[in-house]
DNA sequence: ACCCAAATGCGAACTGGTTGCGAGAGCGCG
DNA sequence: CGCGCTCTCGCAACCAGTTCGCATTTGGGT
Protein backbone atom coordinates (compact mmCIF):
# COMPACT_ATOMS: atom_id res chain seq x y z
CA UNK A 1 0.00 0.00 0.00
CA UNK A 2 1.09 3.58 -1.02
CA UNK A 3 2.81 5.90 1.97
CA UNK A 4 0.49 8.30 0.87
CA UNK A 5 -3.00 6.16 0.88
CA UNK A 6 -5.56 8.64 1.84
CA UNK A 7 -7.73 7.65 4.85
CA UNK A 8 -6.44 5.31 7.05
CA UNK A 9 -3.33 2.95 7.07
CA UNK A 10 -0.44 5.24 7.93
CA UNK A 11 2.97 3.89 7.57
CA UNK A 12 5.30 6.51 9.00
CA UNK A 13 5.49 9.08 11.34
CA UNK A 14 6.49 11.39 8.70
CA UNK A 15 3.56 10.34 6.86
CA UNK A 16 1.10 11.60 9.02
CA UNK A 17 2.87 14.75 9.97
CA UNK A 18 2.56 15.65 6.24
CA UNK A 19 -0.93 15.01 6.73
CA UNK A 20 -1.39 16.98 9.30
CA UNK A 21 0.29 19.96 7.85
CA UNK A 22 -2.04 19.18 4.59
CA UNK A 23 -4.97 19.75 7.36
CA UNK A 24 -3.39 23.32 7.93
CA UNK A 25 -2.14 21.35 11.40
CA UNK A 26 1.24 22.11 12.80
CA UNK A 27 4.33 20.06 13.20
CA UNK A 28 5.10 20.00 17.37
CA UNK A 29 7.60 18.12 19.52
CA UNK A 30 4.82 16.99 21.03
CA UNK A 31 2.83 15.17 17.92
CA UNK A 32 6.68 13.59 16.66
CA UNK A 33 7.25 11.97 19.81
CA UNK A 34 3.60 10.89 20.38
CA UNK A 35 3.92 9.82 16.44
CA UNK A 36 7.19 7.31 17.47
CA UNK A 37 6.24 6.44 20.78
CA UNK A 38 3.00 5.15 18.40
CA UNK A 39 5.10 3.72 15.66
CA UNK A 40 8.05 1.70 17.81
CA UNK A 41 5.41 -0.29 19.14
CA UNK A 42 2.41 -2.44 18.20
CA UNK A 43 0.92 -3.40 21.79
CA UNK A 44 -1.79 -1.64 23.36
CA UNK A 45 -1.02 1.17 24.73
CA UNK A 46 -2.82 3.80 27.32
CA UNK A 47 -2.27 7.66 27.45
CA UNK A 48 -0.61 7.15 30.70
CA UNK A 49 1.83 4.87 29.49
CA UNK A 50 2.46 6.83 26.20
CA UNK A 51 2.98 9.96 28.16
CA UNK A 52 5.52 8.35 30.29
CA UNK A 53 7.74 7.10 27.16
CA UNK A 54 7.11 10.70 25.69
CA UNK A 55 8.30 12.24 28.90
CA UNK A 56 11.55 10.32 29.24
CA UNK A 57 12.64 12.40 26.46
CA UNK A 58 10.68 15.63 26.83
CA UNK A 59 9.46 16.39 29.84
CA UNK A 60 7.41 19.21 29.87
CA UNK A 61 4.89 17.16 27.34
CA UNK A 62 1.51 17.38 29.49
CA UNK A 63 -0.50 14.62 29.41
CA UNK A 64 -3.61 16.78 28.73
CA UNK A 65 -1.42 17.25 25.11
CA UNK A 66 -1.15 13.65 24.81
CA UNK A 67 -4.46 13.01 25.41
CA UNK A 68 -5.68 15.86 22.91
CA UNK A 69 -3.16 14.81 20.20
CA UNK A 70 -4.96 11.31 20.57
CA UNK A 71 -7.84 13.07 20.13
CA UNK A 72 -6.33 14.33 16.64
CA UNK A 73 -4.78 11.31 15.17
CA UNK A 74 -7.98 9.58 15.92
CA UNK A 75 -9.91 12.22 13.69
CA UNK A 76 -7.38 11.88 11.21
CA UNK A 77 -8.07 7.75 11.16
CA UNK A 78 -4.41 7.34 12.32
CA UNK A 79 -4.98 6.02 15.69
CA UNK A 80 -8.17 4.01 17.40
CA UNK A 81 -8.92 3.24 20.61
CA UNK A 82 -10.46 0.39 22.50
CA UNK A 83 -11.75 -0.10 26.18
CA UNK A 84 -10.12 -3.44 27.31
CA UNK A 85 -12.39 -3.63 30.49
CA UNK A 86 -12.24 -1.63 33.72
CA UNK A 87 -9.33 0.32 32.82
CA UNK A 88 -8.28 3.35 31.11
CA UNK A 89 -8.56 3.02 27.07
CA UNK A 90 -6.08 2.20 24.77
CA UNK A 91 -4.56 3.28 21.87
CA UNK A 92 -3.19 1.85 18.73
CA UNK A 93 -2.66 2.46 15.00
CA UNK A 94 -5.61 1.78 13.28
CA UNK A 95 -3.39 -0.44 11.41
CA UNK A 96 -3.19 -3.02 14.14
CA UNK A 97 -7.23 -2.59 14.69
CA UNK A 98 -8.63 -5.98 15.70
CA UNK A 99 -10.69 -7.44 18.55
CA UNK A 100 -9.91 -8.07 22.07
CA UNK A 101 -11.47 -11.16 24.34
CA UNK A 102 -10.00 -9.63 28.12
CA UNK A 103 -9.79 -12.12 30.96
CA UNK A 104 -11.91 -11.06 34.13
CA UNK A 105 -9.44 -12.49 36.62
CA UNK A 106 -5.94 -12.19 35.52
CA UNK A 107 -6.56 -8.94 32.77
CA UNK A 108 -4.95 -10.84 29.74
CA UNK A 109 -5.55 -9.36 26.52
CA UNK A 110 -6.18 -11.84 24.06
CA UNK A 111 -6.65 -10.56 20.01
CA UNK A 112 -9.43 -12.33 18.27
CA UNK A 113 -9.68 -12.93 14.31
CA UNK A 114 -12.25 -11.45 13.15
CA UNK A 115 -13.90 -14.38 11.88
CA UNK A 116 -14.53 -15.27 14.86
CA UNK A 117 -17.27 -12.33 15.32
CA UNK A 118 -18.49 -13.18 11.61
CA UNK A 119 -21.90 -15.26 13.04
CA UNK A 120 -22.66 -13.26 15.83
CA UNK A 121 -22.14 -10.38 13.03
CA UNK A 122 -24.55 -12.08 10.78
CA UNK A 123 -27.02 -12.56 13.50
CA UNK A 124 -26.94 -9.61 14.79
CA UNK A 125 -27.43 -7.82 11.37
CA UNK A 126 -30.40 -10.42 10.37
CA UNK A 127 -31.78 -10.67 14.14
CA UNK A 128 -32.14 -6.82 14.81
CA UNK A 129 -30.48 -4.92 11.77
CA UNK A 130 -27.73 -4.26 14.42
CA UNK A 131 -24.11 -3.90 12.86
CA UNK A 132 -21.34 -4.60 15.83
CA UNK A 133 -18.11 -3.31 15.96
CA UNK A 134 -16.73 -5.70 17.93
CA UNK A 135 -12.94 -3.48 17.76
CA UNK A 136 -14.02 -0.97 20.05
CA UNK A 137 -14.99 -2.99 23.09
CA UNK A 138 -13.45 -5.55 24.19
CA UNK A 139 -15.48 -9.46 25.20
CA UNK A 140 -15.07 -10.16 28.38
CA UNK A 141 -14.49 -13.48 29.94
CA UNK A 142 -11.90 -15.92 31.57
CA UNK A 143 -9.07 -17.22 29.91
CA UNK A 144 -7.93 -20.69 29.70
CA UNK A 145 -5.01 -20.37 33.27
CA UNK A 146 -8.27 -18.80 35.17
CA UNK A 147 -11.33 -21.02 34.25
CA UNK A 148 -10.06 -23.45 37.56
CA UNK A 149 -7.17 -21.54 39.20
CA UNK A 150 -5.79 -23.68 41.04
CA UNK A 151 -7.88 -26.62 41.43
CA UNK B 1 -38.77 -21.87 41.01
CA UNK B 2 -39.48 -21.77 45.08
CA UNK B 3 -39.05 -18.11 46.54
CA UNK B 4 -36.67 -20.10 49.06
CA UNK B 5 -34.71 -21.35 46.41
CA UNK B 6 -30.98 -20.82 47.30
CA UNK B 7 -28.11 -18.57 45.40
CA UNK B 8 -29.85 -16.56 42.60
CA UNK B 9 -33.18 -15.87 41.44
CA UNK B 10 -34.94 -13.76 43.78
CA UNK B 11 -38.79 -13.37 43.58
CA UNK B 12 -39.40 -10.75 45.97
CA UNK B 13 -38.07 -7.67 48.32
CA UNK B 14 -39.22 -9.72 51.37
CA UNK B 15 -37.29 -13.22 49.88
CA UNK B 16 -34.06 -11.01 50.02
CA UNK B 17 -34.63 -9.11 53.11
CA UNK B 18 -34.76 -12.67 54.49
CA UNK B 19 -31.45 -13.84 53.08
CA UNK B 20 -30.17 -11.28 53.97
CA UNK B 21 -30.95 -11.37 57.97
CA UNK B 22 -30.37 -15.10 57.56
CA UNK B 23 -26.64 -14.05 56.40
CA UNK B 24 -26.42 -11.72 59.58
CA UNK B 25 -27.40 -8.58 57.79
CA UNK B 26 -29.48 -6.30 58.53
CA UNK B 27 -32.77 -4.98 57.07
CA UNK B 28 -32.40 -1.31 57.03
CA UNK B 29 -35.12 1.33 55.32
CA UNK B 30 -32.06 2.06 52.70
CA UNK B 31 -32.06 -1.61 51.88
CA UNK B 32 -35.79 -1.72 51.62
CA UNK B 33 -35.84 0.71 49.23
CA UNK B 34 -33.08 -0.24 47.35
CA UNK B 35 -34.36 -3.16 46.43
CA UNK B 36 -38.13 -2.01 45.99
CA UNK B 37 -36.64 0.57 43.14
CA UNK B 38 -34.81 -2.69 41.94
CA UNK B 39 -38.02 -4.92 41.88
CA UNK B 40 -40.20 -2.09 40.74
CA UNK B 41 -38.43 -2.12 37.21
CA UNK B 42 -37.22 -4.48 34.53
CA UNK B 43 -34.81 -1.89 32.97
CA UNK B 44 -30.95 -1.10 32.98
CA UNK B 45 -30.77 1.12 36.26
CA UNK B 46 -27.47 3.05 37.25
CA UNK B 47 -26.50 4.01 40.60
CA UNK B 48 -27.18 7.59 40.47
CA UNK B 49 -31.01 7.05 38.78
CA UNK B 50 -31.54 4.61 41.93
CA UNK B 51 -30.09 6.62 43.99
CA UNK B 52 -32.82 9.44 42.70
CA UNK B 53 -35.72 7.41 43.35
CA UNK B 54 -35.04 6.48 46.68
CA UNK B 55 -34.07 9.45 47.88
CA UNK B 56 -37.53 10.72 46.48
CA UNK B 57 -38.82 8.88 49.21
CA UNK B 58 -36.45 8.64 51.15
CA UNK B 59 -33.72 11.90 51.15
CA UNK B 60 -31.17 10.96 53.74
CA UNK B 61 -30.60 7.94 51.87
CA UNK B 62 -26.68 8.64 50.33
CA UNK B 63 -25.41 7.25 46.91
CA UNK B 64 -22.47 6.06 48.53
CA UNK B 65 -24.93 4.02 50.35
CA UNK B 66 -26.81 2.92 46.95
CA UNK B 67 -23.32 1.27 45.50
CA UNK B 68 -22.61 -0.28 49.06
CA UNK B 69 -25.66 -2.18 48.91
CA UNK B 70 -25.56 -2.70 45.00
CA UNK B 71 -22.44 -4.25 46.08
CA UNK B 72 -23.55 -6.37 48.62
CA UNK B 73 -26.81 -7.28 46.69
CA UNK B 74 -24.29 -8.50 44.29
CA UNK B 75 -21.83 -10.45 46.02
CA UNK B 76 -25.54 -12.21 47.25
CA UNK B 77 -26.34 -13.16 43.74
CA UNK B 78 -29.77 -10.55 43.50
CA UNK B 79 -28.47 -8.35 40.89
CA UNK B 80 -25.22 -8.17 38.40
CA UNK B 81 -24.14 -5.04 36.73
CA UNK B 82 -23.43 -4.50 33.41
CA UNK B 83 -21.11 -1.77 31.32
CA UNK B 84 -23.41 -0.31 28.26
CA UNK B 85 -20.91 1.69 26.77
CA UNK B 86 -18.25 4.74 27.88
CA UNK B 87 -21.30 5.68 30.34
CA UNK B 88 -22.16 4.38 34.39
CA UNK B 89 -22.28 0.75 34.96
CA UNK B 90 -26.04 -0.30 34.67
CA UNK B 91 -27.41 -2.87 37.67
CA UNK B 92 -30.49 -5.29 37.50
CA UNK B 93 -31.93 -8.41 39.38
CA UNK B 94 -30.20 -11.37 38.22
CA UNK B 95 -32.80 -13.08 37.24
CA UNK B 96 -33.09 -10.03 34.39
CA UNK B 97 -29.23 -10.67 33.10
CA UNK B 98 -29.06 -11.27 29.04
CA UNK B 99 -26.89 -9.79 26.67
CA UNK B 100 -26.79 -6.16 25.24
CA UNK B 101 -25.73 -4.82 21.82
CA UNK B 102 -25.58 -0.84 22.77
CA UNK B 103 -25.61 1.86 19.74
CA UNK B 104 -22.35 4.09 19.92
CA UNK B 105 -24.94 6.89 17.94
CA UNK B 106 -28.04 6.50 20.48
CA UNK B 107 -27.04 4.89 22.81
CA UNK B 108 -30.26 2.49 22.67
CA UNK B 109 -29.47 -0.99 24.29
CA UNK B 110 -30.80 -4.13 22.49
CA UNK B 111 -31.53 -7.20 24.96
CA UNK B 112 -29.61 -10.14 22.88
CA UNK B 113 -31.17 -13.45 23.74
CA UNK B 114 -27.62 -15.69 24.63
CA UNK B 115 -27.66 -17.92 21.73
CA UNK B 116 -26.55 -14.91 19.65
CA UNK B 117 -23.32 -15.56 21.41
CA UNK B 118 -23.32 -19.72 21.08
CA UNK B 119 -21.04 -19.83 17.86
CA UNK B 120 -18.41 -17.11 19.56
CA UNK B 121 -17.95 -18.51 22.36
CA UNK B 122 -17.99 -22.40 20.67
CA UNK B 123 -14.96 -20.37 18.90
CA UNK B 124 -13.19 -18.49 21.22
CA UNK B 125 -13.30 -21.52 23.64
CA UNK B 126 -11.63 -24.37 20.91
CA UNK B 127 -9.34 -21.64 19.45
CA UNK B 128 -8.08 -19.88 22.95
CA UNK B 129 -9.80 -21.78 25.82
CA UNK B 130 -11.39 -18.79 26.99
CA UNK B 131 -15.05 -18.65 28.30
CA UNK B 132 -16.58 -15.44 27.34
CA UNK B 133 -18.97 -13.51 29.87
CA UNK B 134 -21.25 -11.62 27.47
CA UNK B 135 -23.48 -10.40 29.94
CA UNK B 136 -20.95 -8.14 31.86
CA UNK B 137 -19.69 -5.78 29.05
CA UNK B 138 -22.46 -5.05 26.17
CA UNK B 139 -20.82 -5.36 22.37
CA UNK B 140 -20.62 -1.72 20.77
CA UNK B 141 -22.16 -1.27 17.27
CA UNK B 142 -24.60 0.84 15.00
CA UNK B 143 -28.33 0.42 15.02
CA UNK B 144 -30.46 0.05 12.32
CA UNK B 145 -31.87 3.22 12.84
CA UNK B 146 -28.67 4.76 12.79
CA UNK B 147 -26.54 2.91 10.39
CA UNK B 148 -27.66 5.47 7.67
CA UNK B 149 -28.23 8.66 9.39
CA UNK B 150 -30.17 10.91 7.52
CA UNK B 151 -29.33 9.63 3.89
C1' DA C 1 11.50 39.31 10.73
C1' DC C 2 6.48 39.54 11.67
C1' DC C 3 2.28 37.99 12.94
C1' DC C 4 -1.60 35.20 14.19
C1' DA C 5 -3.92 31.09 14.65
C1' DA C 6 -2.81 26.58 16.34
C1' DA C 7 -0.96 24.14 19.97
C1' DT C 8 0.92 23.75 24.48
C1' DG C 9 1.51 23.60 29.61
C1' DC C 10 -0.78 23.82 33.70
C1' DG C 11 -4.06 23.22 36.99
C1' DA C 12 -8.71 22.95 38.00
C1' DA C 13 -13.03 20.67 37.03
C1' DC C 14 -15.74 16.70 36.04
C1' DT C 15 -17.58 11.93 36.10
C1' DG C 16 -18.08 7.62 38.08
C1' DG C 17 -16.94 5.31 41.86
C1' DT C 18 -14.58 4.05 46.62
C1' DT C 19 -13.17 4.61 51.41
C1' DG C 20 -12.44 5.99 56.38
C1' DC C 21 -14.78 7.48 60.14
C1' DG C 22 -17.81 8.66 63.79
C1' DA C 23 -22.74 8.52 64.76
C1' DG C 24 -26.85 5.87 64.64
C1' DA C 25 -29.90 2.03 64.44
C1' DG C 26 -31.27 -3.36 64.07
C1' DC C 27 -32.20 -6.99 66.65
C1' DG C 28 -30.77 -11.02 69.72
C1' DC C 29 -30.71 -11.62 74.44
C1' DG C 30 -31.63 -11.19 79.27
C1' DC D 1 -38.62 -3.62 78.00
C1' DG D 2 -34.09 -2.18 77.79
C1' DC D 3 -28.93 -3.31 76.87
C1' DG D 4 -25.45 -3.45 74.08
C1' DC D 5 -22.92 -5.43 70.31
C1' DT D 6 -22.19 -4.77 65.72
C1' DC D 7 -23.72 -3.85 61.30
C1' DT D 8 -24.96 0.26 58.49
C1' DC D 9 -25.39 4.74 57.42
C1' DG D 10 -24.41 9.57 56.06
C1' DC D 11 -20.94 12.30 54.98
C1' DA D 12 -16.93 14.21 53.11
C1' DA D 13 -12.68 13.27 51.41
C1' DC D 14 -10.45 10.76 48.12
C1' DC D 15 -9.20 8.30 43.65
C1' DA D 16 -8.55 7.34 38.55
C1' DG D 17 -9.22 8.69 34.05
C1' DT D 18 -10.18 12.28 31.19
C1' DT D 19 -11.50 16.97 29.72
C1' DC D 20 -11.51 22.06 29.89
C1' DG D 21 -10.24 27.07 30.37
C1' DC D 22 -6.88 30.11 29.74
C1' DA D 23 -2.58 32.51 29.40
C1' DT D 24 1.64 31.69 26.88
C1' DT D 25 4.43 29.84 23.35
C1' DT D 26 5.47 28.56 18.72
C1' DG D 27 5.10 26.88 13.81
C1' DG D 28 5.28 28.45 9.50
C1' DG D 29 3.08 31.37 5.62
C1' DT D 30 4.21 35.96 3.74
Amino acid sequence: MSALAAGTGPTSVDDVLARLRARGGRVTNARRQLLEALFSSTGHRTAEDLAAEIQGRAPDVHISTVYRNLDELERLGVVVHAHLGHGPATYHLSSHSHSHLVCGECGVAIEAPDEMFMCLADDAESSFGFHIDPHHFAVLGTCKGCVKPTS
